[in-house]
DNA sequence: ATCATACACGAACATCCGTTCTGTGTCAAG
DNA sequence: CTTGACACAGAACGGATGTTCGTGTATGAT
């Protein structure tokens, strides 16, 4: 049984779904099944219709029955954009940083963000990712200004050389450092080489919030 | 004549071009005649038809006969995205900055950055604008980091307190500062507040090649 | 050899869908 | 009042489109 496994995509599948990629991209509607079918050189239209249910099982397309061009990619590649939410302003000290998992922040008129999301990390799953708007110049050490968005995904724990968001509570202050494990000690670095890192004992409390994976600053006649 | 000057958009108008944006961005294709018809409240197929062709003509929406569902946004809301490409690194003085009128360099594979619309400063043209990648830390007076993406308005001149490109012949360097006219001499201020201004004589020559509009940094383990 | 499965063709339908034509009512200008 | 542009309805037509069914051909498993 199972004469051919499940080798996911095959040239046919990936065939129509660069030409359903590129037809939506350029005529901004889907193609028909016929021309489905001529683009990937098939004559009949049952074979589409056979290939794209098998798409449809797989996940990668969506379909309404019985209309015409009623399908979608379930991924679309290109100008698509992520929605990241503006949680608020980091500078009173993070309060209520870490989202809530599971919750959609993309409800209707909280501030957000919209990134392309060819321009955020290769493959960042984009869900869970958050904004902080920086007031004030104290992050000024993490070439990080008044204004800019910080945008960043939530994590408890980060390796060496993350810049990440750290709480501290015995002084109440919350940081964008790069994060470094040495031995007994974390140290944390600015950016600016031109000042020192912070040491911090491993027994004092530290809680990373997150770590950040891109800072986008609108520049507008500051100073 | 002309009963009804060119009021621009009818609350029909304005409608089907909601419902249009609205379907496309849940469903992933428009909706037919009769579908747009169900949703303003309209009876015949051939009114939509008749409605259609105005936006046509009012170069709202564009349309390919005789297919089903042919039709397409000429501005779609939501998920639009610049493409703006990046004209070369930042360091070496900024060989050949300012590109060409009417040139479209959004041609193939050159580099470029996909940027949400919405995070461009409001209405910014996009056309024209460029980005740069900044290499090495000659930026880091103007809070600007090696390897981030600048991007940049092609202009010549400058008002006070914009962020702008200045080459500097007589220095053969290219730098990034708040722009202020003072008297006889310009003053080209680093964002960093630590460092202190450059003065330009007036009858010293000095060429802005374009302002600071936008930053982004990917930020991914440096240091 | 036999059988199930995957892949492919083509034709037949029944709709879905866009176009077009006719008709109706309104309203303002002449 | 007449005229004509405008807004709308309704129906008819033909082409476009998705679905289904019957058929055929490899190929691997039994």
């Amino acid at each position: 049984m199972m004469a051919r496994a499940r080798k996911g995509l095959t040239e046919r599948h990936q065939k129509i779904i660069d030409f359903l990629n590129e037809r939506i991209r350029v005529q901004g509607y889907p193609p028909s099944i016929r021309e489905i079918g001529e683009a990937i050189g098939v004559s009949s239209t049952s074979v589409v219709t056979y290939y794209l249910k098998q798409l449809t099982e797989m996940g990668l397309i969506e379909r309404d029955a019985r209309a015409s061009r009623a399908l979608r990619l379930s991924n679309p590649l290109g100008q698509d954009t992520v929605k990241i939410p503006i949680l608020g302003p980091i500078a009173a000290g993070l309060p209520m940083l870490v989202p809530e998992a599971g919750v959609t922040y993309i409800g209707d008129d909280l501030d957000a963000v919209d990134v392309a999301r060819s321009i955020l990390p290769a493959r960042e799953k984009s869900d869970g990712l958050f904004a902080l708007k920086v007031k004030g110049d104290s992050m000024i050490d993490a070439m990080i200004n008044d204004g800019d968005i910080v945008i960043m995904k939530p994590v408890v724990s980060a390796s060496n050389g993350e810049m990440v968001a750290i709480w501290l509570p015995n002084r109440d202050e919350t940081t964008l450092k790069y994060f470094y494990k040495e031995g007994q000690k974390y140290r944390l670095q600015p950016a600016n080489p031109t000042m020192k890192a912070i040491m911090i004992d491993k027994d004092e409390p530290l809680e990373i919030k997150g770590k950040v994976i891109m800072v986008i600053r609108k520049v507008s006649r500051t100073i």
